[in-house]
DNA sequence: CAATTGGCATACGCAGCGTATGTGAAGAAG
DNA sequence: CTTCTTCACATACGCTGCGTATGCCAATTG
């Protein structure tokens, strides 16, 4: 019943290995995440994950890797069911807040990920979900919605405005309310680089 | 010629180890600062952190509250001499941004502080930077020169895009001219906020 | 001049990481 | 089928670094 190949196993075991340190990361943060025990939690040792990772450090970037991919994948799918170029746009950055609630994102890629492996625009996925955003602003840009608009630094930042705040929607006590606050604030926030803006007299 | 006293001498140790523990942090980071070293460079031992600070996260704390707090001096000094309120709130987010490019700054209290105290919004220095934003956005609000704005939301997110913007300079082939890219994107982002901001056709 | 407090050092145990080495099974070669 | 080779993974060892328990001595107090 079992795999065969020995290639098939060893993909099985680096997909338990990845399994395994992503659920630790995401339960126990990186520091306090043991390799012997999350690696036994699947049947195997510390040699598995030095052999296909290198170290911890490895293993943790290949996690950040995948869950990154993921969430690019999740914002593409919401962004093309938009009924237009700045709606997809505005999707895209209440997306990205909704999807830092979730607690595994968070504490992996948003808490843990810049501190173990630096800037997050500078990661080996290159952060999708940055590079998403900046081809977005170029869209908009080329057909005119925005102007005199540095697409990458305001990427950065918009990226940065929207991490902030599902910190602090995540660390509320009603979660819910801030969340609409958040998301409000980040409409008007980004309301303001749209040509011809809704004029506030 | 030494101190005689023994509180003198209480207070001496303690800022020689937080002196410590500040220069090592931010040179190696918190994961690799070795309590046994850089106690030792100052002549004591971990024995009189633990009784200090309780922990080695006890120190990490005590150092950026100590940072947060010549941070939010150094903005205050800045943004007092601005022409207007406006201008002053300008000042604050692109204060912000440069004080965030200094090393101590950016690994200390922007890399590692958030991975290990938490959001930096409810750090028992309760980060005075976004305080003072706050309260600088209900300033103009009050005086009607921005509108429709939650002044906690907006504060974060400005917050958020500065230390991104910051990221991104800090890790730039050419930190120069990419500052002037950021500080500009900055400006015109929060440009949108202001009523009656220059109109984009 | 005792007595006491407490600031700080010393000593010990333990967890966790990295490396060097071992092993057994899958695939290749004849 | 047999033998050899490879390599995925386990085992074993040493080291570093944290936390705690304990000890010591100078400064304070009466």
């Amino acid at each position: 019943m079992a795999q065969r190949t020995r290639s098939e196993m060893i993909v099985e075991t680096r997909a338990k290995l990845m399994a395994a340190g992503r659920k630790a990361f995401a339960e126990v943060g990186y520091a306090e995440a043991s390799m012997d025990h999350f690696t036994s939690d699947v049947g195997l040792t510390r040699g598995a994950l030095y052999h296909h990772f290198g170290d911890k450090r490895g293993l943790f970037e290949a996690v950040v890797t995948e869950i990154d991919a993921e969430m690019t994948a999740r914002l593409a799918i919401r962004t093309a069911s938009a009924p237009n170029a700045w709606e997809a746009f505005l999707e895209q950055g209440i997306g990205y807040i909704e999807m830092a609630l979730e607690p595994e994102i968070r504490r992996i890629v948003l808490r843990d990920g810049p501190a173990i492996l630096g800037d997050p625009a500078s990661w080996p996925s290159a952060n999708g979900c940055i590079t998403a955003m900046k081809q977005s602003l170029e869209g908009l840009l080329e057909s005119g919605i925005i102007a005199d608009v540095d697409p990458e630094a305001t990427a950065r930042m918009v990226n940065g405005a929207s991490c902030y705040a599902a910190q602090w929607i995540a660390n509320a006590e009603d979660p819910l309310a801030v969340s609409k606050r958040a998301t409000a604030g980040y409409r008007r926030l980004v309301e303001g680089l749209r040509r011809g803006a809704p004029d506030r007299r």
